[in-house]
DNA sequence: CGGTATCCCATTTGATACTG
DNA sequence: CAGTATCAAATGGGATACCG
């Protein structure tokens, strides 16, 4: 299968990753996140060739993630913003910081926290919960079909193993 | 910069990127948690190339995501489980999958549902929540200096914009 | 079954130079 | 400033054959 053939499976996760799930992508988004939005800053910040950072921004412009807008106050510039699809990104972002803190990090000391920002809070570990807030362990989860399931799907849901 | 010192940003999300971020692994992960955990099987419900397979699966035992065990009916066979930090990248895999269903998705019908196992309740979105739940929008959050902060984190840190 | 080993091709990368 | 153009090098991919 070619690399650009993946975002063609029946699968939101493998047409997600297909979408922005490159190191390049994945970065200029935390940066995005962060309120950076200039082409130069994500250059200098990143260290990226321009024809990469090119690339990527237009890229996650075309997928509706980022959209162009003209500097206000510099002519010359141009703005990259998240748009409603990119905010849209945010659990998938603090959940790969979360679990890189716990599991990858080296560090006694976190780097960085996240908190509200009205009222300085912690912000707990991004998790999958029931409705009423109860967090859940994957194998208390289980996959139903939907009505749209195809064929893999199908295959998939029904391998679920029962220990 | 070569990819393959991405991972030496000291950055989590970058980190985490550079262990799982690929479309060959994580695709690997979803079908673990999908309870599928031999070789010929991830092998044939992914067409992926025996090499390529080889190799991620090795990748992700390396990084203690998946283990290694005999398969106690076949003797000839392995097993690949996932691990607790494995389990632990529940969050990342369904929030890619909720991004997913909701904006790269062509179907009016969802394709896989989750539920709780026990109760069939429907489990909503992931999202980054409060401590008492309720669900906030990347604006409302702020990231703030923890004691292991470096350079880049406190560059990215300041970069805030306020509107 | 669960890999290894090889080979080859397509894509991606990053450096560099240049431009409206 | 925000790109574009070029290009050599590295990487990653899949097919195939083979092995314990």
């Amino acid at each position: 299968m070619k690399k650009s053939s993946v975002g063609e499976f029946d699968c939101s996760i493998a047409k997600t990753v297909s979408t922005i799930g490159d190191t390049w992508s994945l970065l200029i988004l935390r940066n995005a996140f962060h309120g950076m939005r200039r082409f130069e800053d994500f250059q200098k910040h990143l260290c990226i060739a321009t024809n990469i950072l090119t690339d990527r921004l237009k890229r996650l412009t075309k997928a509706e993630i980022l959209y162009r807008v003209k500097d206000q106050d510099d002519a010359r510039r141009v703005q990259y913003r998240l748009t409603e699809k990119g905010f849209a990104l945010y659990p998938v972002l603090v959940a790969l910081k979360d679990w890189g803190d716990k599991w990858e990090g080296n560090y006694d000391q976190p780097r960085m926290v996240l908190r509200v920002r009205e009222t300085g809070e912690l912000i707990p570990p991004v998790a999958v919960r029931t409705s009423d807030g109860r967090a859940l362990h994957p194998q208390e989860v289980t996959p139903t079909l939907g009505e749209g399931a195809d064929e893999l799907t199908k295959e998939l849901v029904e391998f679920r193993v029962k220990d």
